[in-house]
DNA sequence: CAGTGGTCTAGACCACACT
DNA sequence: GTGTGGTCTAGACCACTGG
């Protein structure tokens, strides 16, 4: 497992830095190498146990417990108490990632292109401003595109950013790439959260024409605010989704606090 | 803080148990309390250090953490590495909880109730056996019903049980309650996670008619498989709902694993 | 009963934000 | 520099599963 930050050993030696920006921290090390292994594995096959894995990659139990955490929440495996730690039945979703266009056709099998129709700059006005926390006056930059997934349009888009935040955003030539690539690498915004509202709509003439699909045709409607890290609303942007080649995979969960009542157990299997 | 489960000091004492069965952990109390505090508070408000809420609920600062873990998943508070910990904006969701109808009404401030359309016994067949993993003669239990809310339909149904898993299901009188309850309290089955597939339609005639809308009216389709604590598939649920009457909202996040390259970081706010 | 995951502690150093 | 969250260790007991 190499060096060790925060081990009352090996103090010194080279520097291994720790955190969310590309460096990598021992439990993230373990947390990778495992779901890779995972991925070679029979769904439901036991895994070594924890005290196990430490011996083994030379970290503490808290550590492989760490990383077990992150798997276990990410859907990669289950346990069951006093029993063991199972390889989790694949998912048909990579749950609920932020992901940009992009990356989402990706994971689709697709290829994703885009068509920029409209940029501009105007008033933020009254639902934006909400959104994005601002005055209704507060200048916000608008751009509008069609995305397509194989070259056959798939979403209609409309991205609202402050403008102040974005200096130039409309000069540039790589707006029919992603925009949180932009954002990030030359604006220092991260989203690191979205809130999404979906709603199914029938498609007007217009929206309809623009998709490529008959008038009066189900889609999804998408509202969706974006975070930056210290939870600050960033980007405020509404979509339609053609029906016909979209839909949307979640893994939800049941997460603590029922009020247990309680008779029998659950079964064996 | 009470006893201590498995602190080196107290060690005799009451039984406090901890686990999901209804009694609570360290973590967990501490959890809920400062849910409780936060709900007080100002978005963005700083929450006392970590070091700070160890001392004041003499827990070590690893229970702390545990606590502040879920907060911070659950979107109801955020880290700033090397500023704090701080009260998140509320969310337009609960993110990706698995709910029952009832619930899901409950939380949108709507009364839910049920009618019975049909309830029978029949062979899985394919689809669904694929969706329960049995083979495709199993025998199932069908359970159709129309959910409505504050009176009025919402939702048209279609849940399907393997039998064997749940006797004597179709002779009760208490189905048009929430169905997940009964499986809890009666069977022993506890479905702690599923998975579902959304998609956007327009309602045929029949359809409409169920859930009071004009013939090609927006909707949403929802498939949805609910596994227990073993992973194993024990549900499977086909819904319609109208789109009129329901969205879909939900918080997505950025985790880990980006291709950080990086220059500029993000702004103080 | 042995073995596994769940909880908890005490203490340490590191990386980062803010002044 | 000071203080905060992030990582990590070593060790302990508890609650549960399963033969």
């Amino acid at each position: 497992m190499t060096p060790a930050p925060g081990s009352p050993g090996e103090r010194t030696g080279e520097r291994r830095p720790v955190d969310e920006y590309g460096r990598l921290s021992k439990h993230e090390v373990l947390r990778r190498r495992l779901r890779r292994e995972i991925g070679h594995r029979e769904p439901h096959s036991l895994l070594p146990t924890e005290r196990e894995l430490a011996a083994r990659y030379q970290v503490s139990r808290s550590t492989v417990r760490q990383a077990l955490d992150a798997l276990a929440e990410a859907g990669a495996v289950y346990r069951v108490h006093g029993a063991g730690t199972f390889v989790a039945a694949p998912t048909i979703s990579k749950s609920h990632m932020l992901t940009s266009f992009t990356e989402d056709m990706q994971a689709r099998g697709l290829q994703a292109s885009t068509r920029v129709l409209a940029s501009d700059e105007t008033e933020a006005g009254r639902r934006t401003a909400e959104d994005l926390g601002t005055e209704p006056t507060e200048k916000v930059t608008r751009l509008v595109r069609l995305r397509m997934a194989d070259a056959r349009p798939m979403c209609l888009e409309t991205a609202h950013l402050r403008s102040a935040r974005v200096p130039g955003l409309l000069a540039r030539d790589d707006l029919d790439g992603s925009l949180y690539r932009v954002l990030e690498r030359d604006y220092g915004l991260h989203l690191v959260r979205a809130e999404q509202a979906w709603s199914a709509v029938t498609l007007d003439e217009r929206s309809a024409a623009l998709l490529g699909v008959p008038s009066g045709s189900a889609a999804f409607h998408v509202r969706r605010v974006g975070m930056n890290e210290r939870d600050r609303p960033q980007e405020a942007t509404t979509s339609l989704y053609r029906a016909d080649r979209y839909d949307v995979r979640l893994t939800v969960r049941r997460t603590h606090s029922r009020d247990r009542s309680g008779p029998p157990r659950s079964p064996r299997v």
